[in-house]
DNA sequence: GCCAACGTTGGC
DNA sequence: GCCAACGTTGGC
């Protein structure tokens, strides 16, 4: 079976890597947008996520991973969107910041750069790669 | 704080 | 079913 790679962002404020590394896993809810939906139903247990910082940091900073595939999100009272649950992996040993990723021509074709409201979107294995190459890690 | 992008809503 | 108005996200 193949893993897939994806995006998800989070305003640390809210929700910070550090918090999942302290809770140890997290349920990824509140997702009310239809493509970044039909993302999360097409991860997998094992697809190994990005954490990104939207508005402050504006930084990938670690590495999550799925461990439950997608279920009904409690938090949606229509009943429409869905959820899946995180567990941390690792920091990145470098953050890789937005402004590093859109210099960079690699990632020129990725999903979070050309629409930059997305708050799911998948990552391929050639952006993948780049990115943990970027963090040093 | 402002504004661009883009999704959703509602009048027609 | 179209499209203008409005709301939200997220970078700057």
């Amino acid at each position: 079976m193949t893993t897939s790679h994806w995006l998800v962002k989070s305003e640390p404020n809210a929700y910070s890597y550090g918090d999942l590394q302290r809770d140890g896993k997290t349920v990824w809810d509140g997702v009310r947008n239809n493509a970044a939906a039909l993302h999360l139903k097409a991860m997998r247990d094992g697809d190994e996520v990005l954490f990104y910082h939207s508005q402050e940091g504006l930084a990938v900073v670690g590495i999550a991973k799925v461990i439950r595939t997608a279920f009904p999100d409690k938090s949606d009272p229509a009943g429409r969107f869905v959820a899946v649950e995180l567990a941390p992996v690792r920091a990145l040993k470098r953050p890789v910041t937005l402004s590093e990723m859109k210099a960079e021509p690699a990632l020129a074709e990725m999903a979070m750069l050309r629409q930059s409201r997305l708050s799911v979107s998948p990552v391929s294995p050639d952006q993948w790669r780049t990115i943990l190459k970027m963090a040093d890690s």
